[in-house]
DNA sequence: GCAATTTAATTTACATGTGATTCATTTCTG
DNA sequence: CAGAAATGAATCACATGTAAATTAAATTGC
């Protein structure tokens, strides 16, 4: 029996105990890796991974956002998104607007320099993507993604 | 044309720029909510991802191990390690030993009380992975590992 | 109409992750 | 053999993520 990629990645001495298992640490390994290569590329424009996401989904958005529903895209909890939008804020990138129907909302908005900075990230990142990915074929990465999806319709709660 | 299933979870209003694209949201995503379940499951245990691993490590290796060796095999930079020992030594679940040959090595050695309760953790986690893995046919989960694995033969570097 | 509940956001406390620097020790090299 | 380089670990500074509690505003229900 030879090792499976993995386990030599890891060095693991035995093998997985389930082709389960091996899909979960296959799942959190790649990730870790990806994470990584996203952190290096969105550090040379001065941005973390998360706080390009805030911007991205503000672009796509395409009008200012409430935290909240910011938050709730990013899958992340709000504690954070108030540090992570304090950081934005600080750079110049976005701009809070309290609401004047409900004061308790703040509306987050896009600066003019947020949007250059996204503008000029969209070609090297594509960029970016086709390297870590290219190599599989175009049947693959859908493969991949179905997969993914399937997996993850189990995944909550 | 059918929006895919994560656009759609993202509210995401144009379709993908590229397979590519999709792939790689798609790992971040199944990620994020698969360390969500993790996290959520250790910590009945008083554990965080992390702690787990570390303790998962030292048992596979079967003997005490040099903080550097951990930490490869985590994928995690040292100056985490250091922190994270710290708060496994002061939970009683690991011991420090510096040793005597190289007195710069410090080896970590796992506690009875560590292994009692990795041995109460593994049919729990187990069954987590069928959870939220075991809806994938065998076929589909050798076929996803295998995916992951040639995603990542381009990602370092 | 007013108390109770819900909601948006924030604050606090803590675990983790990254990079840069520092310290002590060991190994290498001229 | 002495100084330089390398190595293992720790420390600092900072961004992020989680949970729990708090604040302020809006909504509800009697």
């Amino acid at each position: 029996m030879t090792k499976s990629g993995l386990q030599r990645e890891l060095k693991k001495k035995r093998p997985f105990d389930s082709p389960e298992q091996e899909a979960v640490l296959n799942i959190l390994r790649t990730n870790d890796q990806l994470q990584n290569r996203l952190g290096k590329f969105f550090r040379e424009y001065g941005l973390t991974p998360s706080q390009y996401n805030v911007l991205r989904i503000l672009r796509g958005e395409g009008q200012p956002m409430p935290s909240l529903e910011i938050g709730e895209r990013m899958i992340q909890v709000v504690p954070a998104m108030t540090g992570l939008i304090d950081r934005l804020e600080k750079q110049g990138f976005v701009q809070r607007r309290r609401c004047h129907e409900d004061r308790r909302v703040v509306y987050v908005e896009l600066t003019d320099k947020a949007k250059q900075l996204l503008a000029q990230i969209d070609g090297p990142l594509d960029a970016l993507h086709s390297e870590v990915m290219g190599h599989l074929t175009h049947t693959e990465l859908q493969e991949l993604s179905r997969l993914l999806e399937k997996a993850r319709a189990k995944m909550l709660n």
